[in-house]
Order: structure tokens, then sequence, then C-alpha cells
DNA sequence: GGCATAATGTTAATTTTTACACATGTGAGT
DNA sequence: ACTCACATGTGTAAAAATTAACATTATGCC
């Protein structure tokens, strides 16, 4: 079992075949291996995809005689996670807010203080630039 | 030496020391290891740093006989790597356009089109959600 | 200069990750 | 039911990553 898995501290392989999940939304193995780098052996995945499994971040239906694994944690909850970390390493304040405006609009309704954000920094290229 | 560092296929380690230095801009191996999970020991980070300049991907000068390092590949460049791997992964086509529209404001200008299309979105979600 | 403090480089050992061979199980068509 | 093709699970081995011990070199201050 597992409690509250964490998509930043998988490994190298690990965070591969969940991005490839992620991208379809659900994967049996031999789609995994398909759309992996170096094509690996597929025995290999299917060793991952169990352990995927156990540490919580997979669960998987029997489609006849296949395993179609799903990632366990939502579209928009692991977006959101994967984007902060990015936001929060390579991006400053301002910047990083403004795109987090962006995204809400996937999730939740953009805020009018959001839209005015966005709005502003907008603005503010155009005169600086160009 | 190194050839075209690719910061898509580091170890969690390297991506984590990598991670702290962008956000820092610099960093000798005692910050470094103040600022990573599980304050491994300052001899891990050392070799790892090591490593990462043999691989191209930090580069180091020398004040008062510390090690100073720096990321070789530039922030909007290993910013625009990272974005594009988030937004290939947990985003569909429209969502990563109006993301990386944002991203422009700090490498270069906003287009027109650019702005238009945010200013779209952020008006299509205002009608459709609250 | 000489000493204490703090930095680095190197090397080796442990742990983790990745890979695959082999045995077993399931499904579709004949 | 039989068989072929394709799935899966597991155990073992190889490769890679991570860790830290030890020796060396540099700095700052008395």
């Amino acid at each position: 079992m597992a409690k509250e898995p964490k998509l930043t501290e998988l490994t190298r392989r690990e965070r591969q075949i969940m991005e490839a999940i992620y991208r379809f939304g659900k994967a049996s193995a031999a789609e995994v291996v398909d759309h992996l780098p170096g094509k690996p052996n597929n025995a290999t995945i299917r060793t991952l995809l169990g352990v995927l499994e156990d540490k919580g971040f997979l669960r998987h239906e029997t489609v006849k005689g296949k395993y179609i694994y799903h990632p366990t944690i939502p579209l928009h909850q692991a977006r959101r996670t994967a984007l902060n970390q990015v936001l929060d390493t390579f991006f400053d304040g301002a910047e990083a807010r403004a795109v987090i405006s962006i995204l809400k609009q996937s999730d939740a309704t953009l805020t009018d203080e959001d839209a005015e954000l966005i709005i502003d920094l907008i603005n503010k290229s155009r005169k600086e630039g160009r």
C-alpha cells in the first residue's frame, strides 16, 4: 500500500511511464513501451508498472486479459503539482502568478483579480518591448 | 567533457541540485546542501556537482577558495525546456499556447496574436464559469 | 609562519534502479 | 477442447545512483 504519493520522487523510468500514461489518460504495458525512449523491454515496464501500483500512483482494470493502467492522482491535481514545481524553480513571483491564473481556466473560474493581473502584465510587456 | 546537455536526463539528486542552483542563480556546495530535502552529506553533493560539471550542466568559479557553481544553460532556455515538458504531458493544445504566450514576456515581447489569444481565453472563462 | 577551520578530490562501499529470462496464465479461433 | 499468440508475475543479475570515509589543499587569523 501507499500513502500520499509524490510525483516528484520517482525514478527516471517511473517518471517516463507516468508521463506517458498522463498523456493518454490510460495505457497498457505494450502501449507504454511503444511511447518510451529506447523502447525498453516489455518485462521491464511491467515490473515498473507493478511498482508504481504498489506505490499508489497507478491502478489497473483488466480488459480481455490485458491490464489497463490509470493514474490515481487526477489530471488536474498532477498538472498543478508539476507546474508549481516548474514555476517555483524557474520563474519569479509575478510571472508565476500570471501563469497560474491562466491555468485556473481548466479547473475552476478565473477571479477578477487574476484576470486584471494578466491584463496588466500583457499591457506592460506591450509598452516596454516592441 | 560534454555534448548537448539535456536537463531532462538527470538523476533525481542531480535534478534536485540543478533546481536549487536555478532558484538562486548560483550556489556553493554548502548552500546546495542546505536547500536539499534530507540534507545529504556535503561530500555527496560535491561528488554530484563534479559530475554535473563533467556533463556540462554547471561551471564554477573559485571565490576565496570556495567553488561557486553556475548553470551553463541559461535560465530562459532551461525554463522553456522544463515548461514544454510539463505542457506536453499535462495540458492540451489551447491551454499550452496560452501559457507559453505569458512566458514570452520574460524572454521577448508578446505578439498581438498572443495577447489576443490570452484575452479571448480570459473572456471565455469569465462567461462560462462563475 | 603556524595553527585551526573549512574547503576540495578521490575512491570505495552500499543501496537503488533497471533489465531480462523464464514460467505461468488468459483469450480467440478452429 | 486444443493450440497459438500474447499477457502477466517473479527471481536473479547487471548497471547506475547515492552515500560517506579519508586524504589533501586552501583560507584566515593570531
